[in-house]
DNA sequence: ATGAAAGCGCTAACAA
DNA sequence: TTGTTAGCGCTTTCAT
């Protein structure tokens, strides 16, 4: 192989161990240890012959010893449904980046939204130690989340790791968790003004998913600000479509088959705002001449839809981040605590007023 | 807390360990752990108590110490440049699934294209004890990177571990590690192909990247369609800005102010068409009207871009299961061995011929 | 069928 | 300053 420099190399298979790094020094592999982990006194000459050593060995540390003796790790754990999701991969983004900065290790699983596939990895992270979980997204509140969340928590908590739950509701204020979240309620509220500002009267929410906290929340937004500028309630619809693209092309397909009785659509988030404008395309109207359309989230490619895109702007790397500084912050204290980040418009040309002839 | 049935619980911080399992079932340790493990002869009546103990005290294994007796555990771990590319994205959701459809275990780090934050990764992975570690991405071919791959692979096979690159060279085919890519070269010809067909004869290369692989190998596939078709070689142009859509953005913008000598570009991926065609849009041209322009990957919002956009579709999901698919099918052959992934073309609407003035 | 004991690789007392 | 020893939680011989 062209390097016969090292003659006796590692063991034929298997690791390098500390003990072969000790020999090769000609220390005990209790000295060893001190010079490689650094923050012992050991004279300046016996620590370079074992990093020698462990360099020519090529060796890296066993982190399940290490782990095993220092009890756990520095490692923190995401689960998102999807990471292709550009919101949930923003989050999964911020969070990896918070974590690096502080020399943790980042796990990411995807649970495709099946609440099975959660429990498992959760519990995979408590074999593995891990010492921080952030659950993020919008979940239907049922009794199964609550006692599952409860148990994940209450499992957490009593072997000294934290859970964050990002943008879903927790089961009580009691149990172990702490949340961070987005004011969902607020920027629908803002979105939907923008439309009413712009004149709409008659707009629709596209994408409600009833059950699902954070959608309930937008709806609701919605609802506020329908209320706030003299709409009557009646005025209010909203198609329980779910979110995705998908969703959001075939409801909006639908809803276009029908007495058109509206001028403005807000969409659940982003993706559904790409497939309802699609529908809108398709049935041979333009955004925003006939019918205008915003979204949510501020994907980072909301600005190439055609047109580009007037959504609610979610800091979702900054959601990632504070989840973990928060959760790491004053142990203590953080438990138990809620907090809410900010929104705000982005204005794209998706909207105008609505058409003369309505 | 309104739960008094487990009088004597877990001990007050720190996990339950097997030995409190096996206390609480009247049973040692090693019968416990003969129980918990399922594959050993073991009554069921005690099997049933010692099930009960773990339930009851919602005992979950230490990874750490099961991994350490046990040789290591079931993880993959993938490298990526960020998680918030479409394109990696994909090929991480992959992995994790086919890692997932295994039992194994899924890490995914991001680099940010950092090669130190790489190398950092890597000896994290190694000390972790994966598996199998998974580099996406193409990269600069020079000494720095042929030396540290050249490390990464010899260090991960000594511990018998597997290394794939995706979508990026081996530095030699003798190292063992195998590669897994799409044949880049086949589809830059394909797709220049196509706008040749429709007519355009200056077509524009937005996105070289010199030294890159993949983009050079999507360059020469540029320039072979453009041979085939009888363009003299006088006739290709390539623009080298990088990929990204700041750097599509910026460099069609400054392309738009010199004279136009082009009537259709291909992207070197779909973020530089993004910002390839808001540059255009910003001149007042329009797609494919006044000039066509392709893309690369078929990311999932390409066909949301104004106008929808033609591109070449990298199965790239498909390329994160192959990765890993192969990496642990027939464990000797697999080393050196070298797999290209085929491509095609998605036709939409940013192509159509050249303007008739031209 | 079950328990006692050894040992995985490492760090942290405790001695020398 | 360094080596010896114990032990982290678990699996696995080897006895019984």
């Amino acid at each position: 192989m062209g390097n016969d420099m090292v003659s006796k190399g590692p063991a034929a298979k298997g690791r390098v161990t500390i003990r072969e790094v000790a020999e090769r020094a000609g220390v005990s592999v209790a000295t060893a240890s001190r010079a490689l982990s650094g923050n012992h006194p050991v004279p300046a000459a016996t620590r370079a012959r074992v990093l020698r050593a462990a360099r020519d060995l090529d060796y890296v540390a066993n982190a399940h010893a290490r782990a095993l003796v220092g009890g756990g790790r520095k490692m923190a754990a995401v689960v998102v449904r999807q990471v292709t999701s550009p919101f949930y991969a923003q989050v999964a983004e911020g969070v990896e980046a918070e974590a690096a900065d502080r020399g943790w290790l980042c796990v990411v699983g995807a649970t495709g939204g099946d609440p099975q596939r959660e429990m498992d990895f959760v519990r995979l992270m408590r074999e593995e130690g891990a010492r921080l979980v952030i659950l993020v997204g919008g979940v239907v509140e049922d009794d199964a989340y609550r006692s599952r969340v409860t148990h994940y928590a209450q499992a957490l908590d009593a072997s000294g790791a934290r859970l964050v739950l990002c943008g879903r509701p927790t089961p009580d204020p009691d149990v172990p968790a702490l949340v961070v979240e987005f004011d969902n309620e607020a920027g629908a509220r803002a979105i939907t003004g923008h439309l009413l500002s712009a004149g709409h009267r008659r707009i629709v929410f596209l994408g409600g998913l009833p059950g699902n906290t954070a959608l309930d929340a937008r709806v609701a937004g919605y609802r506020a600000a329908l209320a706030e500028h003299g709409v009557p309630l009646a005025g209010a619809r909203v198609v329980d479509c779910g979110l995705g693209r998908a969703n959001g092309l075939r409801a909006m397909g639908e809803l276009l088959k029908d007495t058109r009785e509206f001028t403005a659509v807000v969409a659940g988030d982003d993706m559904v705002a790409a497939g309802a404008l699609r529908a809108i395309a398709d049935a041979g109207l333009r955004v925003p001449e006939d019918v205008s359309v915003v979204g949510y989230n501020d994907i980072p490619l909301a600005e190439d839809f055609n047109p580009p895109l007037t959504t609610v702007r979610t800091p979702a790397e900054e959601l990632g981040r504070a989840a973990v500084r928060i959760a790491l912050r004053d142990p203590e204290h953080a438990a138990g605590s809620h907090h809410l980040l900010g929104t705000h418009i982005v204005v794209r040309r998706s909207v105008a007023a609505p058409p003369r002839s309505d």
